[in-house]
DNA sequence: TCCTTTAGTTACCAAAAGGGAAGTATGGGC
DNA sequence: GCCCATACTTCCCTTTTGGTAACTAAAGGA
């Protein structure tokens, strides 16, 4: 294998962690499914804002990345659910730390502008 | 600047922290800046594939989170330069972890290559 | 017979993102 | 007197993204 290209996103392994779980609504997806199994519409009905569209493509994205399963059961009305994979599960250390992190961050802003409050 | 409400029930940390380090280039920005201080031509040598514009946008978004600083000298020609900030640093962990995912993840799907390679 | 539910797909359209190239200021070197 | 470098900004145009709404199948219930 040669040098990795600068233009490469193997070139930065930072770039393509967020490649994978920087999609618009996978933070909020996985935030979901990190904690429990979940259909379809249940995750529709926990993140109303998301269109039918958007969740199957997300889903979709992280099933191909490996992150998520789905299992679809032959029943009707169907029923499909999805859950973290093995390679899932890795993640959930850094998507507590994340959380941890945007905790505080979100403290430090708050009291940012309780500071300069001036009512 | 609109943060989510913690009251919203859609408030989701893991969202928020992706929102602010989750956009184009942000991943390799930080990577390179939380490895040294950096001036713009810096950056913009290291990543050739970024426009000016973008390397500029997105400095600045960072710079509004608060996650870097921008220090100008006062100098012809002009020297500007970008580093970590003090919430930056408490990024770091985070960026390593999501590093060292990556690398994981990506030996696995070169694994998973080399085994259906009918080469 | 019609309605409901589930888990989608498809077509269409508006908005946003992003690339490329050119312009800007300033002072020093040749 | 012209060009160089730095660190941008601005304009224009294409590509991508994302939302809305309508359509699908199939079984069970009223």
């Amino acid at each position: 294998m040669s040098h990795p290209a600068p233009d490469d996103p193997l070139f930065c392994p930072t770039e393509t962690a967020l490649g994978i779980i920087g999609g618009k609504w996978k933070g909020m997806i996985l935030w979901c499914i990190c904690r429990k199994t979940m259909r379809f519409n249940e995750l529709h009905r926990t993140i109303p804002n998301i269109s039918q569209r958007m969740l199957t493509k997300q889903l979709r994205e992280l099933e191909a990345h490996g992150i998520i399963t789905r299992e679809v059961f032959a029943q009707i009305p169907p029923r499909v659910e999805y859950r973290l994979s093995a390679h899932g599960q890795s993640l959930k250390p850094i998507l507590d730390a994340l959380e941890n992190w945007s905790r505080s961050y979100l403290n430090a802003v708050a009291e940012a502008d309780t500071a300069t409050d001036d009512t």
